[in-house]
DNA sequence: CCTTCTCCGTGCAGTGGCGTACATAGAACA
DNA sequence: TGTTCTATGTACGCCACTGCACGGAGAAGG
């Protein structure tokens, strides 16, 4: 069974006749685990609404080292470059869980623009929660531990997904968030001592979220409210076909 | 002499008719060092253009701890939430160095977009700069040395200053890069040994620039860039009347 | 001139994360 | 069933930055 693009939460909470339309030119493309969606300068032809995908923004340095910028679930879209007007960005989309989405091309997006406004008004609310994700990984890059950080890089995946399975190798987890493999190890050690994890070759089972929350700074509460705020889930149920 | 609103480059880039009508309702207004533009979370009524100011947005965490998110001089424009649809952030606007700006309403604003879709995308390309900036800095905080973070964002002052004197305690310039006042001393030390900067009681003069860009990691160059590449400096000189 | 305050310099122990190296244990595969 | 590979655990020295404490020096102001 295909999944419907209100499963999406930006194409859920358009108004019917704008969703009408744009549906009929979204395509369904799968995201598999790695795959590079845009790359660090590269010309960006698509945006990609994830229904169960998830997507890291991620920073390369020059020596390899790198950095999670912010991560899109289902709650989003990729490529808001495309109608900030920059076509490009500094930074690479990575599969980090995979699944699927729904694609546009840039230049059907803009032509469905000057139609519906609200349609761009979503996505630059959307593209403000993005700004909000960045700035508090700003911060939380800067004061808080790699304990702390593992925690909310934990709950930002749980949101958006729907079992409380991650599959995700430590190395992997520690090059999003820029650390070491082994501080990972470390970190995750402690909480699968706290029974709040299970760690097993490259799959995490959360088994209580509660202590996830509690081992967690700030970071993430602050995200999470600003995201909610900033989109509703409006629920627009009508007239899906799927 | 009043300073002409073109001296703002988002202003200057402006199409001549859009100036015209937007000019009017423009208000030149004084930023004094320490000015708390917006708060985290406070309803903002305005946005603000930068003559010669320079405003940080800077994120305080619970404890009191803060850290720059990014900064914003004549390149640029304040209060980007005010068009992106959430009408408040995360963050607070505290000017860095004081001077002039001038100031719009929101509500204003928002009425010019009907007129000139210019407007908007001028803004959005500029909001896509400001996006570099904070990805940039949640990178830089993860992986660079106070040394390092220090010439950048001695660099960035410089890009929105005149002159080569940045005014600035260590402590402040401590607060905005979130590390201790100490580690500042340290780091500017050693500018001072190299020659590159003279330092006295809050007065920086920059002595050979060529030497901070030596000292900096590559995030500096990667937001210069992109923000040249987003915003060129379009010059519309024509018709100002100052 | 003397006091006071702000700003800057320095020292020291503590620690979190880094680089490196190596051991172990599931998984994959022959 | 044994080999190989990948993922995880652990240990050790190192260094940047932290928190704290204090000393000195320039500005401000009587």
């Amino acid at each position: 069974m295909a999944p419907a693009p209100v499963q999406n939460q930006i194409l859920n909470a358009l108004p019917v006749d704008a969703r009408e339309r744009l549906f009929s030119h979204l395509k369904l493309v799968e995201l598999p685990l790695g795959k590079v969606l845009y790359e660090s300068g590269g010309l960006l032809r698509h945006v990609y609404f994830p229904i169960d995908a998830i997507v890291s923004l991620l920073y390369v340095l020059d020596n390899g080292a790198s950095a999670e910028i912010a991560v899109v679930g289902n709650e989003g879209v990729l490529g808001v470059a495309l109608f900030m007007g920059g076509e490009t960005t500094t930074n690479r989309a990575i599969v980090q869980s995979g699944g699927w989405a729904y694609r546009l091309t840039g230049t059907r997006l803009k032509r469905e623009f000057g139609r519906h406004a609200s349609l761009l008004h979503i996505l630059l609310r959307y593209t403000q929660a993005l700004i909000t994700q960045m700035a508090q990984t700003a911060v939380c890059n800067r004061h808080h531990s790699v304990d702390q950080q593992l925690c909310r890089w934990l709950l930002l995946s749980l949101d958006r997904l729907n079992s409380n399975k991650v599959t995700m190798t430590q190395e992997l987890i520690a090059n999003m968030l820029g650390v070491r493999r082994e501080g990972v190890t470390e970190a995750a050690g402690k909480l699968q001592k706290l029974g709040a994890i299970r760690y097993s070759r490259g799959n995490i089972t959360v088994l209580n979220r509660r202590q996830l929350e509690s081992g967690c700074c700030e970071c993430y509460a602050v995200v999470r409210h600003e995201t909610d705020r900033l989109l509703p889930v409006t629920q627009t149920p009508s007239s899906a076909s799927a």
